[in-house]
DNA sequence: TGAACTCGGATAGAAAATATCCGAGACAAG
DNA sequence: CTTGTCTCGGATATTTTCTATCCGAGTTCA
């Protein structure tokens, strides 16, 4: 029951791109986060897959949100990453052993799977009410108003 | 992001173990559930040494709970199995990079990590909140009240 | 026309989970 | 008291998943 840790850069990834309205390259974003480039972009095309970010080839291409960051959910982010299926899958063992039972009367899903699945319900809402763009205002309150400036100023002036 | 299947597995034993009063071997709990018998047993290791079932070695030995089903929560079994750290690991990646933020301002977690962190508390609420008692209670309304009984027979009938 | 820069999927390596085995210890019977 | 059998417990292989990397296909600009 562990996350990939790829969830963490594509989060601050979305960040980032929330703060620029021209293509931001791969190579660019795993320099600013200090992580593997290559591996970086693996995480990105999965993003590119779940239509969260579009990519625009060529000399001055890279990626860019698809939609307004305030429209963009965590919990898309993490499940285009981490997938989407269920942590708990059942493996429906109460049909098997001596005390099997018979499959036509298992048509919904035990107590158990029940209960897995409500506490899975309640951590997607929780991370759905929560959009990139909250995420960015945070981080900027956290660094009394400047992070985000300096994000901006860092990909201007790296521009060739 | 997902589960171990052994989880499955612990949450039965414990229903099947709220049933027996006397100690069960793990031989029996994986033969009832069609598991494979060595591999069940090291889960059952797991348990005991979360202090949720307790050991009796010898000739009429096994496993039995320690506390009553219902004192004990489904968050309990799961943690005992899959380990309590939590599933979203933050490696501080802000300070990284070209605009890393020095340690000395990183007192408390991110917005991201916190975002995470309310998300599994969530998850770790809901599941708190069952416990192995209301799940036999559950299983046996499924099936009209005669899965426990089922299983208080089986365990009697197979006894040595 | 050409060159340089981008993404995309296919390819090695490392870590974790899965599944198994045999020895230490304890109880009951003889 | 001795013996034998049954139990758990941790240490050991095998498989799968995740991590990390590379080079080719395609596009844009000069
Ligand atoms: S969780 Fe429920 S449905 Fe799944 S194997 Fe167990 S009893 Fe069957
Ligand atoms: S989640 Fe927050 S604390 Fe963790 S690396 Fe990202 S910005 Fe830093």
């Amino acid at each position: 029951m562990k996350m990939s840790s790829g969830v963490e850069w594509a989060l601050h990834s979305c960040v980032t791109l929330s703060q620029s309205h021209e293509p931001v390259p791969a190579a660019r974003l795993a320099e600013l986060h200090g992580t593997p480039p290559a591996y970086t972009a693996k995480h990105l095309q999965a993003l590119s897959r779940a239509g969260i970010v579009r990519s625009t080839m060529g000399q001055v291409g890279g990626y860019t949100l698809t939609r307004p960051a305030s429209e963009i959910s965590a919990l898309e982010v993490v499940q285009a990453i981490d997938g989407d299926e269920p942590a708990y899958r059942c493996a429906e063992i109460r049909q098997r052993g001596p005390l099997g039972i018979p499959a036509e009367r298992c048509s919904r899903p035990c107590a158990i799977a029940r209960a897995m699945a409500a506490a899975q319900d309640a951590w997607s809402h929780a991370l759905a009410r929560t959009s990139i763009a909250d995420l960015a205002a945070d981080i900027d309150a956290d660094s009394d108003g400047t992070a985000m400036l300096d994000v901006r100023n860092w990909l201007t002036a790296t521009r060739n």
